[in-house]
DNA sequence: TGTTTTACGATGCGTTCGCATTGCAAAACG
DNA sequence: CGTTTTGCAATGCGAACGCATCGTAAAACA
């Protein structure tokens, strides 16, 4: 047999290129033979990582779920308040990364509206989210009902991502925005 | 030549076929065959009334947009806090109409990330509706940044929309958060 | 009534798609 | 050192794609 590669690294390889496709060209741009040009490689070898496209962007989407995951739990402070505003500030896309990752969250999340293996994910994922800013709202300021507006803090995030990836919205004035409702959902209880 | 027919009617038919079948497979289910069997018509009848399949589409994003703002145009109310609240709910996948409608916007929103040509319509009417948004919160409760108020707002619901659509959020428990993030803009300025 | 024009239906073309198949060089392994 | 297994590249296939072309029935018009 030939050199032994490390199969997980080419998979992440080629799941890269599928996502950077969406990103600048959307889902329906993605086919096996622009994945293989993206990523600089033959088609043949996206085959025989993938076996079948829905694989491949199974896989993709798991990889940018991943991507997300890590940047947020790259975040640390000690102030409940500061930790919750820099969470919801890297769910936007400020960062280069982040927005990088954006539209192919974006293009995922659309999918997910007709495609319930994508809806599951993304639902249990925004669970997490919830539960946990739920508990940074009642650290920062106890009673109410802290799930609600955690809810309701994650729809602002999650719509305000899309209004600035569609350059309806700055990256400054996300900020702006960001800061001004949390301190409303801080402040008045 | 044969019975004049109605050529804005049968373009907004076969149109209306477009977004049936975005909503339920998505925008990549959008061939000219499946809008033809969609629509119950030829494959010829459609390439008559569109000239490209960016044509179609371009209809059917117009299509939409005249639905929701025929929706919106619909509201009525005499008490600035009810008409605001009313328009918001509007937005959401609530009634039958606005949940045939609701993911063909998210499509068409995912699809403007990458295609500049969606982007500015989408852009536009968002402006209006802040701006309009902007004047019922002045009226409701006047001073502080109603525009900034209204963009929060705008961002929220259309990620509650998003929420909604994928099963996120149920109807009951949306209506429930538009409400509650409602009185807080409007009581706490 | 003859002519023209309209509204298609039908068919075909070239391309691209996902996927299956085949072949083979190279390294790991006994 | 030979065998086996692995990692690919190449090629081909049938289906579906957007789009162009052609033919024609029928109604409007002269």
């Amino acid at each position: 047999m030939p050199k032994q590669v490390d199969h997980g690294e080419r998979r992440r390889q080629i799941g890269a290129a599928v996502c950077r496709l969406i990103a600048t060209k959307g889902l329906d741009a993605v086919s096996l033979r622009h994945v293989a040009a993206e990523a600089d490689v033959s088609m043949g070898r996206v085959q025989h990582y993938f076996a079948t496209k829905d694989e491949l962007l199974m896989f993709a989407f798991e990889l940018i779920s991943e991507r997300v995951a890590a940047r947020l739990g790259a975040v640390h402070s000690d102030d409940p308040a500061t930790y919750l505003r820099a969470i919801l500030l890297e769910l936007l896309p400020l960062s280069p990364a982040a927005r990088a990752e954006a539209p192919v969250l974006a293009a995922f999340l659309a999918q997910a509206v007709v495609e319930p293996r994508l809806g599951q994910p993304l639902r249990e994922g925004n669970d997490e989210m919830v539960t946990w800013l739920a508990g940074m709202i009642t650290a920062v300021r106890p009673g109410g009902d802290p799930r609600r507006d955690a809810m309701a803090l994650l729809a602002f995030v999650d719509g305000l991502m899309l209004q600035v990836l569609i350059g309806q919205v700055t990256p400054a004035a996300a900020e702006d925005l960001v800061e001004h409702q949390l301190s409303r959902v801080l402040t008045c209880g």
